[in-house]
DNA sequence: CCTTCGATTCGTCACCATAG
DNA sequence: CTATGGTGACGAATCGAAGG
């Protein structure tokens, strides 16, 4: 399965700027979403292995790649769904951020407005 | 009822960064 | 160096709405 990523390091400005966890929110009063997943437990069913000096055989070997694989997929899967969970939470960060700067926009203009209407010369 | 279609979710792979 | 974890990209499965 060749899927070469030609995009490598094509990291978009969005996405470099969206940066999660290490980079957190530029801004600060937000809760940055850098939260860890608890205590990173094992999945039901991970047993760890034999020790490794213990294997000989093909047979032992082959079993011990595919169990390390299993392992491998069972632990990247729960890794995608952390990283996804985190990433929707960050989304609704962002979102809140820009609802919140909406409204203090909002009041700065009217505040602009009646400035003006203060101290602009009454001309009747 | 289908059927179609866009959106969402999930598992996987490839790649990168970091720790040891 | 290798092992490990985080994440973007991809494809497949599933869902829900809209239209016939």
């Amino acid at each position: 399965m060749n899927r070469t990523r030609e995009l490598s390091g094509q990291l978009s400005d969005e996405e470099t700027e969206l940066a999660p966890s290490h980079m957190a929110a530029a801004t600060g009063d937000m809760p940055t979403y850098q939260i860890r997943a608890p205590t990173a437990a094992l999945p039901q069913g991970v047993v760890m292995a034999a020790s490794p000096g213990s294997l000989h055989s093909p047979q032992q070997l082959a079993e011990e790649a595919t169990r390390k694989r299993e392992l491998r997929l069972m632990k990247n899967r729960e890794a995608a769904k952390e990283c996804r969970r985190r990433k929707k939470e960050y989304v609704k960060c962002l979102e809140s951020r820009v609802a919140m700067l909406e409204v203090q926009n909002k009041k700065l203009v009217e505040e602009l407005e009646t400035l003006k209407d203060i101290c602009s010369p009454k001309t009747d």
